[in-house]
DNA sequence: AGCCTTCAGTGAAACGTTTCATCACCGTGC
DNA sequence: GCACGGTGATGAAACGTTTCACTGAAGGCT
């Protein structure tokens, strides 16, 4: 593999000059870099980046971490980050823990291994062993879709809670007495704040909660669900998944079973992903900023690396309801 | 930040034993090695891997830079991918290329200067610049989602002329003869082949086809067809789209306008997501072992890596029609 | 007692950069 | 003619590991 010292020699410079060609182009003359960028581009040398990073101590890259890829909202989330990102710069690696707590220490560790500038996170459990370790390297990092308090990190998030509220009033005001409501693992935070907005609206009303647990997150979990929402007597008329993907999975368990919707049952999922309002029947979702969240995510993150004193944030975003054809009553 | 050699003062041994704490814990004693093993947890050390990589001469992570993540396809690609690759104690660093040839570029070269160990790449253009200087680093890469003659790289892809073959001929068995092609950006080879299997088809018969090009590959370029579909006379019986995105965007475009699926308008996508079951009216896609894919390119990959004179291969998968309500003629 | 082997641990070289103090050269102003 | 400043290039140190040839000590064998 070629290296500096084999283009200092071919250009007959030294190797400090070629490092300068490479890095402060403007400090040697016109000639000689030519010269050398001739050498450069005829011997097809690119520099190693662990040997820069060695000596610089610190790299040009930022980590993504987050739940699920197979969800678009963190893709969405991802292109937030990488937009910022890119304007500083730098370069992210996006990485998918799949909610799985080994995946997530695996690339925790790689990061901190690897001394990246810093790691957009969004963590599988409270304060797993993983995150503990990882916090001691020292690398900055900022939650993601996660309320933090700014004592450990910053921390950009959308208020699950009142999310929560927000579907459960919807349903209510549409005059829903039977509601079901679809949870994810109760060790993600969202789902355990989702739900309790869900409760703290319910129970001020007559209307009567059953919550589905121990799902996944995704269409099949969905399915799943919407079968046992099917045998149920008494079946709920409404039904509020924690996630568009279980709403999308509830919703084709509805449509397979012949039950109507809104009629015979209403759905509101949540994220609103760009499938959402192609579904079936579009659905009525509650919306999250996804990719200014990313973004506002890197954005602190940098301002954190750039200057250590930067004070903590927690910046909270709040949901809106997206209101489509699976909750509205026709006539 | 805390490194080997504050590790070896405090535990009082040489750095070399340190180090072989960590990498080859059999060659030293067991309770100096107990000893350095709380000295680590104490300090908080964590290795770094640039300095390591640096002497090692090889990294221990894969890259994936695949065309676009919002393409639930590609997520489970890169799914199959990791599989592989954690079954050999390796990481994968995900990149988006967001079918953007400068992207593509950067990415690449940051593979090139990180030293890693090998690239799976679903590339943009056909033979770009950035492809070309990728080459000359000398890392060794496999091709995803994407034909090569075996003298460049090895390969793993699906049959995309047969695909796209696949979607025309059920057209016309169902009984159209206004066929439109809804085409992603030319420059793809998938979307190329796709069109020829599709041109190979109807030549051979009374239909009329025609092909809407200049589109993106998402949702959203799937609307705007939908409503140029709308507004031509006489307006195609069929579609056929180079892509599930794509279809589920015309599908949005037809069901806001009201016109029936399949009854008015049939309309067929390409890489069965999971979303595409869940759609509106289901549709019938041209599915693709996406996870297979990623698994093979990266096993592969990792062939190639393991013995350099492993000899290249060009894997084609066959793809397969699933039949769903959007071209199931009702009663 | 002397020799050989094995086991643990040491110390230094090497990896490919960046950076910085230093040097050589040249033109300018006095 | 001389000091001076500026420009452009140099050479060596340093970054944190891994590896490898080596040393010492302890034990086994003749």
């Amino acid at each position: 593999m070629v290296g500096i010292k084999d283009v200092a020699k071919r250009a007959g410079v030294s190797i400090g000059t070629v490092s300068n060609v490479v890095n402060r182009p403007h400090v040697v003359a016109t000639a000689t870099r030519n010269r050398v960028l001739s050498v450069i581009e005829e011997l097809g040398y690119v520099r190693d980046e662990s040997a820069r990073q060695l000596r610089a101590g610190s790299s040009r890259i930022l980590g993504l971490l987050v739940l699920d890829l197979g969800n678009p909202f963190f893709v969405d989330v991802a292109r937030g980050a990488e937009q910022a990102a890119h304007a500083e710069g730098l370069n992210i690696i996006t990485c998918n823990s799949g909610q799985r707590s080994d995946l997530e220490a695996s690339y925790l560790a790689m990061f901190a291994e690897q001394r990246v500038r810093g790691v957009l996170l969004s963590p599988v459990g409270a304060s797993s062993e993983a995150l503990h370790a990882f916090r001691r390297s020292g690398t900055p990092y900022v939650f993601v879709d996660r309320k933090a308090s700014t004592s450990e990190a910053s921390s950009v998030a959308v208020d699950d809670v009142a999310g929560g509220a927000l579907g459960a009033r919807h349903l209510l005001e549409t005059g829903h007495d039977r509601i079901a409501f679809v949870n994810g693992p109760a060790i993600l935070d969202q789902c355990r704040d989702r739900e309790q907005g869900v409760r703290s609206v319910l129970s001020g009303s007559a209307a009567e909660l059953t919550v589905l647990e121990g799902l996944g997150l995704d269409v099949e979990s969905g399915r799943d669900a919407g079968s046992r929402l099917l045998g149920m007597s008494p079946r709920p008329t409404a039904v509020f998944c924690a996630n568009d993907l279980l709403a999308l999975g509830v919703l084709q368990a509805m449509v397979g079973a012949g039950v109507r919707v809104p009629e015979e049952m209403a759905i509101v999922g949540y994220d609103d992903i760009e499938f959402a309002g192609a579904a079936a029947v579009p659905l009525t979702s509650v919306r999250q900023p996804a990719r200014r969240l990313g973004r506002t995510a890197a954005e602190l993150l940098l301002a954190e690396t750039a200057d250590t004193k930067a004070e903590r944030q927690a910046v909270v975003f709040t949901p809106e309801l997206v209101v489509r054809e699976s909750t509205r009553v026709r006539r």
